[in-house]
RNA sequence: GCCCCGGUAGUGUAGUGGCCUAUCAUCCGAGCCUGUCGAGCUCGGGACUCGGGUUCAAAUCCCGGCUGGGGCGCCA
């Protein structure tokens, strides 16, 4: 065949009928009813139908009757209106290559009425993808990864790519991947935190990159992961955190909007997408701990809120009709030593979604003597930064960013239950492989 | 780091000491069938995570390994 597809399967439209056309895909499902056969081919945009006489072709017939499901094919055919099949054409096969033949049996079904665990699926991820609903969580992935970039470009931020491979551990408090680096020792980054910053002492002013976070904490949960992506974005000439909310609420907001396109993805996978409120709510940490009281949830003032916490003021906030809100002004305690605070509060904020935490941001230091003072005041030890603090010493005007999780932001965009649905390859605890 | 719970054909399951020569579905194979679209029907195939122990008897009870899941803490 001197080509192997003109169209995919939903492209075929009323002007292709009576003509030959070249379709590709792997074998979904045989049908085998005696004399005539359909054969249900699934490409990257949907399925369409073989239908094949015996007495017409026996020797097609053959071939495509005995081939395992999942096999490979180009089919070069008549392209028939037909009531009858799905997408109102069905094709008359002419002749057709086998590209590649799967073995049996499948080590996972693509269209099966069976359910399989998530760690055999994992463990086939190939196959896994192969299912519609599960590429369109990745289809609906990729468009907001597109709106992060338009949105950010149009708002004059520079995309920047910072090393994973670093010399020391970068903020402390989480476990960082030790790994051998010639002579020396080196870390997975947790996150380009320190590197973003001191890209604010260069004079590019906006710079975000999608990073990927390595923490070696050996959690056990389905809302975490040991490799996972990132929004970052620092940014420079701020003269609050509020500023930084503001970048972050409109990106949340044009990625949601951006989600929505996806009509057939969302349709696959029977969700709905209602755009937030605009803007979000601000609730002060002092606030909300004062909602917590008032429903009887203690919490002594200085501590992070745990996850019951979260949650509880996840309820409360929606039943006040808010499904995003920030929380601003954290005790300066239960946030990062870069953080910049007036007293005994930070200038620090997360962004939370129906209790769970999407985001968190800050102003950050950008006087070093300040910043050397925090780092000391959290035991961490100064020599670690030196090329950070150099950063800090040369002129570097007031700024501040926001990390933002992209695993966990569509968990809460698709009302998915475990993070690792919403990564290609996920490493957790135990997955090394594939 | 702490705490809970699992592991039975390729896949998903039933089975809590003898009725297990292990259930059902899916899947795979053979056959029948000219409009299937969760195709149908007939026949066939395929499994107790590993090692030790208890017992007349272990898929089932106990110990250990391997391996998976969930929660907490921490975080995104």
């Amino acid at each position: 065949m001197d080509r192997l597809r003109s169209h995919y399967s939903i492209e075929v439209n009323e002007e292709d009928y009576e003509k030959n056309i070249f379709l590709a895909g792997w074998i979904e499902d045989i049908r085998n009813i005696g004399s005539i056969a359909f054969i249900i081919i699934r490409d990257r945009m949907g399925t369409f139908q073989i239908t094949v006489l015996k007495k017409n072709d026996p020797d097609i017939f053959e071939k495509l009757v005995t081939i395992s499901r999942e096999s490979v094919i180009s089919v070069y055919g008549l392209c028939k209106r037909s009531d009858k099949a799905r997408n109102g054409y069905e094709i008359i096969p002419k002749d057709i290559e086998i590209l590649s033949i799967a073995k049996t049996p499948l080590p996972l079904g693509v269209v099966d009425k069976v359910e399989s665990d998530l760690d055999t699926r994992l463990d086939n991820r190939f196959i896994d993808l192969r299912k519609k609903e599960i590429q369109a969580i990745f289809k609906i992935r990729n468009s907001i990864i597109q709106a992060v970039h338009e949105y950010l470009r149009s708002e004059k931020f520079v995309e920047v790519h910072t090393p994973n491979i670093i010399a020391s551990s970068s903020e402390g408090g989480t476990d960082v991947f030790k790994l051998k680096y010639f002579e020396k020792e080196a870390f997975l980054a947790q996150s380009p935190q320190l590197y973003k910053q001191s890209l604010m002492a260069t004079g590019l002013d906006r710079v975000y990159e999608i990073a990927w976070y390595f923490r070696a904490e050996e959690h056990n949960t389905s809302r975490h992961l040991n490799e996972s992506t990132a929004v970052d974005v620092e940014m420079a000439f701020i003269n609050s955190e509020e500023e930084v909310m503001k970048i972050l609420e409109k990106l949340v907001y044009k990625m949601w909007e951006k989600a929505k396109e996806n009509k057939i993805e969302l349709e696959v996978l029977n969700k709905e997408i209602h755009l937030p409120s605009f803007p979000f709510k601000r609730i002060t940490y002092d606030n909300a701990i004062d909602e917590l009281n008032n429903e009887n949830i203690n919490i002594k003032w200085g501590e992070d809120l745990g996850s019951d916490e979260e949650k509880a003021l996840g309820k409360i906030m929606k039943k006040e009709g808010h499904d995003f809100y920030f929380i601003t002004k954290y005790p300066i305690e239960a946030k990062p030593f870069y953080t910049m605070y007036d007293n005994k509060y930070s200038r620090g904020f997360d962004l939370e979604c129906n209790g769970v935490e999407l985001a968190s941001g800050s102003q950050r230091i950008h006087d070093v003597e300040m910043l050397e003072k925090r780092i000391k005041d959290c035991n961490l030890s100064l020599k670690g930064f030196d090329f950070y603090l150099k950063a800090f010493r040369y002129g570097i005007p007031p700024h501040g960013g926001f990390g933002f999780g992209i695993e966990r932001f569509l968990m809460e965009l698709l009302d998915i239950k475990n993070i690792r649905e919403c990564i290609l390859f996920p490493r957790d605890r135990t997955r090394l492989v594939p």
